[in-house]
DNA sequence: TATTGTTATACTCTATAACTATA
DNA sequence: TATAGTTATAGAGTATAACAATA
């Protein structure tokens, strides 16, 4: 004999689940957000942390970080490239900047060696398993930069571009 | 009698300095960045980086984060909305909004009391505190909001707005 | 003295897991 | 059982300070 309440949901229990998630709905259709939809840091950051998000998904069993991506490509276009001169370019720290380089050269995908001229320098290269590493995550960046382009119309990626660049140089110090 | 190496800078320093400054200006300007100028997501976070550490610098001695305002003034437009109506607008878990809660209520910008009706939920409210702080660092933010204008063209502002939305909602899940 | 880089330490933001209280 | 919220803990990512090596 069956029990009045049974442990698979039933046609009710799924009623009321979709009743909740449209009552969730409701609530945040209510939300009164104020002046934040006008301000462009506040859609920044909503639109960064969306896509950082999803890229990161992507990438967590390459074990590589969007930041790690941007190192890496530097690093094939420039190598022999100064620690010194990747902190002045991302506005880092050197201690920062030193403690990604170790991560990256413990994983194989670096290698630093001291500079012949100027011994105080190191120089950074990408090793083959890096320059491996570094085509498989570009095709995830890629493939995402592609969904990107389905919400946007022909010419807008450029516009886009330009603007956040504009932004960026702005407050750029 | 002065010695040879005077602790302040005169001319040849001063050259030397100068003459520094355009070899690294040179060395940046020879940097290959490859593909990454051509990524929304890579512009995306330089000019969300650019806009924190400008805005957080400003911000300093208030001791509200750029996060923080956020919530300061959802809770000014929604008076009594709850912890996980915010979760779900902003996808972080509430441990993470918790602890947000708990940091603001210690300074006592905002208050939390337990609801009537559904004994589970807690109001969240501004104090008068809160209400004065968020009218301070709203200047800030609206300031700097001009300063990106000085660089955007008539009609630029709700167009960067309306592509950053869309940039948003394609990766909110 | 100035520059490059490393290490120790700490702070912020975030998540996961385990928990309590309430429905 | 499900939901709201808290606490403990841990992992990124970042900065500051003190240091060593080199110029």
């Amino acid at each position: 004999m069956p029990s009045k309440r049974t442990p698979i949901p039933g046609p009710t229990a799924k009623k009321a689940k979709i009743a909740a998630g449209r009552r969730k709905a409701q609530d945040l259709a209510e939300v009164d957000f104020g002046k934040l939809p006008g301000y462009i840091g506040y859609q920044l950051r909503q639109a960064q942390s969306a896509v950082f998000r999803d890229l990161a998904r992507t990438l967590r069993e390459t074990g590589v970080t969007p930041g790690e991506i941007s190192l890496l490509t530097m690093l094939k276009g420039n190598p022999g490239i100064k620690s010194i001169t990747l902190t002045r370019i991302y506005q880092l720290d050197k201690a920062t900047l030193s403690l990604s380089v170790k991560a990256l050269a413990k994983r194989g995908l670096i290698v630093s060696t001291r500079d012949a001229a100027d011994n105080r320098y190191r120089a950074l290269e990408l090793t083959s398993e890096g320059r491996a590493m570094l085509q498989r995550v570009t095709r995830s960046i890629e493939s995402q930069e592609r969904a990107m382009d389905d919400v946007l119309k022909p010419g807008e990626r450029g516009r886009l571009l330009d603007l956040l660049n504009r932004i960026s140089r702005a407050f750029a110090r």
